[in-house]
DNA sequence: TTTCAAATGATAGCAATACTATCATATTGA
DNA sequence: TCAATATGATAGTATTGCTATCATTTGAAA
């Protein structure tokens, strides 16, 4: 695999620590978003950082509805009118959160799928990808991958469930999902050509993966996953659904 | 069907004309919920009926963020805190607007569903009732079930994605909804006594059902029904998804 | 090393939101 | 008819979601 290469919005720099040395080597993963998804770039300063760094940590902590610019601005050690000249408003700060995130999962899954010629194969690590925890491959020093997940499972779709929703999409916020969206959408169409649904099944399988997620962790009842609450019966779930629902359309 | 039969949380109710001529009856459905839901009924008083009704057209129009009780009271021609009497919070309100849409769609489908015996029929039936937009059998004076119906797909998710779900679930606030997945997983259950999810299955197919149709009204890209926005193309998509995965587990 | 623009900090203020409280009046039902 | 209950009218308060201004620090170019 080629680190150099940029693929779609993914970068990767390679750190080194001052001495050299092999196993001081860091390499950094880092996601190049959209201009208008921020008034500054947070990526490129401290104050940015923190705030990315520690609005995920107090969304995870007590959820985007009670998460303002006042309580995030403590938190830091700054004022509000700073973070205000980073991000329009609290809802563009998510929408940003959340392109990150799927910018993120769709390297994980090139990266994660990469010398996989067999497209079944493929769409199972995809699936189990996107139904499991996630357990940091690279990292990237300002995100807590794991919170992050926890939040897009319970806030994300508040990214998109609003009045504004076309003009966002105008402006590109939602291209990274969407991205996603093809990308999975593609490998199926490697599984069945024929199969009439790619682009929905695809959509369905993030969805459905993260609220059984959130309701077998919340409204166990709603799912049949309640009892031991193990993501790998999701990642079942899943499989049959997808599989039989691909493969009975090859008939 | 026996109308005087309380089922679950229905109730019907006959309201005769004053003169009574058949062409003059209507037959009145009446959901009746959870005390806890509200401070006082909102059923039973005609600012209460006002209450419900405008809310559904505002949240409809404006968006659940944008709603509020100043904007409402001004709306019904009443203050503040007569609203604030009826029900604590505007999270309060949507929660009890989302519980009577699933009651009464438990209702719908008890009384769309009798006298099929084959229960792949019925589950089909099932499909389309929760994939298409509602046409109203039975009316209720003060809810408008059309614009209900679009305010669950864009603002249903948003009763439970929050940080106090669990403490609502204690209160039974989703017992509609859950009721509603019991159903629907008993169904499945008699297509297919083996199949594994029907639980996981029945939420999956009530939130594709919903988000489906946002998407292909909101962010086309993402379905595949962008083009001719044709509901019964997310209901030949689900069907496919749903009775492969039965079938194929029957083996 | 200066220097000048850009980033940050500190403070103020304002309109809207999310309530709570109080008292007067209307209604209604026992 | 009278007493409880529902509604109306008004006021007030803490918090939220911003915008504006000016002073200070930082950092990169000259």
């Amino acid at each position: 695999m080629d680190f150099s290469t940029s693929l779609f919005n993914t970068v990767i720099r390679y750190i080194y620590a001052k001495e050299i040395k092999p196993e001081h080597m860091e390499i950094q993963l880092h996601i190049k978003l959209n201009e208008i998804l921020f008034l500054r770039n947070p990526e490129q300063s401290e104050l940015g950082k923190k705030i990315i760094l520690h609005s995920i940590q107090l969304i995870h902590k007590n959820g985007f509805e009670s998460f303002n610019f006042k309580k995030l601005a403590e938190d830091i050690g700054t004022t509000e009118a700073g973070v205000y000249r980073y991000f329009e408003n609290k809802h563009r700060l998510l929408l940003y959160i959340v392109a990150w995130y799927w910018s993120w999962v769709e390297y994980r899954i090139s990266f994660q799928t990469n010398n996989i010629y067999d497209p079944v194969k493929k769409l199972k690590k995809v699936i189990q990808l996107l139904a499991t925890t996630v357990e940091d491959d690279i990292k990237t020093s300002h995100v807590d991958e794991s919170a992050l997940h926890q939040i897009i499972i319970s806030e994300g779709s508040k990214a998109y469930l609003t009045k504004h929703v076309t003009a966002d999409n105008k402006d590109q916020f939602f291209k990274p999902y969407k991205d996603l969206c093809v990308k999975i959408g593609d490998i199926i169409l490697e599984c069945n050509p024929r199969y009439r649904y790619p682009k929905s099944l695809s959509s369905s399988i993030i969805e459905i993966a993260h609220f059984q997620n959130f309701f077998m962790n919340n409204l166990p009842s709603l799912t049949d996953f309640g009892k031991d609450k193990d993501e790998s019966k999701i990642v079942l779930f899943l499989e049959e659904l997808v599989f039989s629902s691909i493969k009975k359309a090859i008939k």
